[in-house]
DNA sequence: CCGAGATGTGACACCGTGTCACAATTCGCG
DNA sequence: CGCGAATTGTGACACGGTGTCACATCTCGG
């Protein structure tokens, strides 16, 4: 999180400096977003930024931030609307990311953020340090009908997530870094769903 | 790949360099690889360096390129004795990686490699650039029995097959960045195999 | 109007990369 | 052997990036 001096900063400055930052991860992919280029874009000198922001992955979060809140509003919406089921919401939250990165400022920001598998994982697991599900996942837990799931074990659920989720992470790299074939790449995705809910062990006879 | 130049160089400073090498990306994750202290340590100019690689990317292919030829050998050799059962033959994947990152000098050489898991999906997917399957599994493909494989439409294997990778790709950044927990990671991953096999859904009754 | 605390500033030390003109060596051949 | 060409060695250089710190400036309550 940018500091507090950040915060009370001129909305003029802070807008500058917003703009600059958005303009560098923008025009690179994250690995490649300069400090230097954004200061000299917003014309601040280099010490300012440093008192605004800890480094690169807190800009990025504060940059998300507003993402990441909708991506929460609307994949609960979704769970409700599909009345709980994983496999629907997941597809609407690409389909959800996708409308939100070409509205017109987002273009390439956005896309230079999604497809980096790096910062998709952070993005979607979260704090996932203690070895449970997510923050975000637990408010949304509650959501989620179970009863359209196979679940037997203790730990089935949290597999299942991070399936999905590992899943999920490379059809984002996948899809956004090469938005032009984002019609394939969704339709990979779904089909890859589909494949986690049928098994991919053929059924011998006599089986269940 | 490196140089001819390289390979003419007497075995002697070969063998030096080579030592710094490892070294270094012992030393640190690869993103943090500098190539700066490696000839430092190898006692070469900077220019002589660039003689023999084009850069990390380089150095990192070479050096993985004997674990890339025993990991064939080993999937090969594993498809066979499962009788082309692809879960068994992942899991013993993994098995064997961690086989072989615990010999003695490659114990952190290979962690670095394995936790990230930008290098985990090039080092499976492999110049998997055409969209079509990797060379590697191209050459794999005649001995995995597909019968086992609940396949009904054309792209059912190939899709099923960067599911696998994807979870693997984690799966190994998971199991190797804490190698500790070696075995929880191990457990985990088994179980999310047997998921990926019997599938997500519970049959509702009536269904097949 | 003064002084303390907040904020602004940019030079500095440090580390990294890839290149290039030039030096040294090796090798084939007359 | 001797010489020229090809190969290899060398390290200074230009460039770019990062985080910090001593010092300047501003702001605002008392």
């Amino acid at each position: 999180m940018p500091t507090r001096t950040f915060f009370n900063l001129p909305d003029e400055k802070r807008k500058k400096l917003l703009e600059a930052i958005y303009g560098e991860f923008s025009r690179v992919p994250f690995g490649e977003v300069s400090i230097n280029r954004i200061i000299k874009a917003a014309g601040i000198p280099r010490g300012s930024f440093y008192q605004y922001f800890n480094g690169k992955q807190d800009m990025l979060q504060y940059l998300t931030s507003d993402y990441r809140q909708m991506l929460k509003n609307k994949t609960l919406l979704s769970l409700k609307q599909n009345g709980g089921d994983l496999f629907k919401v997941f597809l609407e939250i690409l389909d959800f990311s996708y409308a939100f990165v070409t509205e017109e400022k987002n273009n390439t920001f956005f896309r230079n953020i999604f497809s980096d598998i790096r910062i998709n994982t952070d993005l979607f697991q979260q704090q996932n340090c203690d070895g449970s599900l997510g923050q975000l996942t637990g408010e949304l837990l509650p959501y989620i009908d179970m009863d359209l799931l196979d679940i037997r074990g203790e730990e089935d659920f949290g597999n299942m997530l991070e399936i999905i989720l590992s899943l999920t992470g490379e059809a984002f790299a996948k899809a956004f870094l090469d938005i032009s074939s984002y019609e394939n790449s969704r339709r990979q995705y779904a089909a890859q769903l589909e494949l986690l809910k049928r098994g991919f062990r053929k059924a011998k006879r006599g089986e269940a």
